[in-house]
DNA sequence: GGCCCAAATTGATGAACATCAATTACCAGA
DNA sequence: TCTGGTAATTGATGTTCATCAATTTGGGCC
């Protein structure tokens, strides 16, 4: 268990590395995770049973597309990028951000990762194992209720990336991005895009050229870009352009995860986690 | 509950008629269903309580975008598209075939649809509570484990579709989507459309006439089309051309329900179930 | 500060795709 | 068999988007 394989860039590479010791934080932080929020605490001893924590360099791929999952990963800090790729070209599915669990469904399944992970800087993971995970769910309804929740959650984020996809050309992808960031980031007129710009890009499924030319289209509806920081001078033009939609936009602020039980769907940074 | 509002059309129409009693026969087939095929008698009662049967003509809608769902959808017979649409633009997500259940992700949240359901053609439709498939979710923990089972799969070919659309351009799509139902189909050289080619471009993300000289453009690989029938004279060509992979394309074929219970992730034409 | 590398932007060009219009093919009903 | 209506195809045209090349910008690092 001291031995660790862990993929970085193309290559393989084996690294001897102490699996860290959980801190309590840490762990009530996952505790606060819908997933686990209303488990016994029996539930929750045998699905973190033998977890592990670790540390990894900005960078990293976790995973490959393809490989088997043994583990459900639990991001606790730092981001990461989930890609799909064919024929040397590649997407960003989701960019997530601590707390986030992902690859839930290919654990469920016990099967193979159908997209690749990587983190975007040093990242903090916990790595509870599927195994345990899947038996849990046996022995414990509610838990395994949780479980289907929170995949019910990640599959309506992926029905509205679908939808967004289909439906809408790329400027107005990048508006209702905009407005759905606006609501997350409290109202304010000016936004922190919260990652590089040609991230972005792939997330919404352009180029990084189109994206800037996007960018510049939106000026008429009194978008105004300094670097990552957005600022937005005519907010109602913005949305007679991007006509949001609850049916396609998640429009859910941040603290949501405080809230109760009723869940609010899945979450990260733009829908999909695994 | 002999009084039942159904939408048709745009408008919305209020019919009498009798739920009909189901017949043994179609008790086996949802029993047979992955999701239920592991279920206790005792589970299997619960969960079909109050369920009902009921016939729509072709062209009715039964569920629109945004509507509460007090169901699950089994699709006993007849053919059901599921739709998103913005802006009078809609796009088709998915066309089911017997036996398929739908919008299983809204009634485990008891949240509202993001697609719409609409009968393509005279359909006979079994529908089960969805409180009572909540209930039973929390009495039974195999249950519970076949539901997020189900739903993991209903994910994993979303993000199928997801890489598809974002990777793929729409001829390479198509060359797919035949690849595809060739071995759905026996692997035959000669394969039948399953709908209208209006239907299928939809699906595909692109416009009938787009659709049409995709087609034509795919004669250099040595497809022929003659109405719904297409030949593939030179499948090695086509393959060359589509590049078809696991990681994106679920190649099952239509059988593996008889499988065992390693899943076989979500099924019907093209992913995405609700 | 000055330097380097990668990200971002801008322009020019071509490919992919949507739209509109006009036939043509096909099927169901009289 | 004719016939009306919808689906399918084909062509012409314009928009959107990707690609390539050339700068420009910006953030670490000596």
């Amino acid at each position: 268990m001291g031995l660790i394989s862990v993929k970085a860039g193309a290559t393989v590479v084996t690294q001897l590395e102490l699996p860290m010791t959980m801190r309590q934080s840490d762990l009530d932080r996952v505790k606060a995770l819908p997933l686990f929020r209303d488990a016994s605490p029996e539930t929750f001893r045998d699905v973190t049973a033998g977890a592990f924590l670790q540390r990894f360099p900005a960078g990293t791929t976790l995973l490959l597309e393809g490989d088997t999952v043994d583990f459900l990963y639990v991001l606790l800090d730092g981001i990461v990028e989930l890609q799909g790729s064919w024929k040397e070209k590649d997407t960003t599915l989701a960019v997530l951000r601590p707390v986030s669990t992902f690859i839930l469904a290919a654990v469920v399944l016990d099967a193979d990762s159908l997209m690749s992970a990587r983190t975007l800087e040093r990242s903090e993971i916990l790595m509870l194992s599927g195994q345990a995970l899947r038996r849990t769910m046996h022995q414990d309804a509610e838990f395994a209720c949780a479980v289907a929740h929170e995949l019910s959650g990640c599959y309506r984020g992926l029905v509205r990336a679908v939808k967004n996809h289909k439906l809408r050309g790329g400027t107005e992808r990048l508006a209702n991005y905009l407005i759905t960031q606006r609501i997350r980031q409290g109202m304010k007129d000016t936004i922190t895009l919260p990652h590089e710009k040609r991230i972005l890009a792939s997330l919404l499924g352009m180029t990084p050229e189109n994206l800037s030319r996007a960018f510049s289209s939106l000026s008429a509806q009194g978008v105004v870009v300094h670097g990552p920081e957005v600022t937005l001078t005519r907010p109602e033009a913005l949305e007679r352009l991007a006509r949001p939609t609850p049916l396609i936009d998640n429009h859910m602020p941040p603290q949501s995860r405080l809230l109760g039980k009723g869940e609010v769907e899945s979450w990260s940074d733009s829908p999909g986690y695994a």
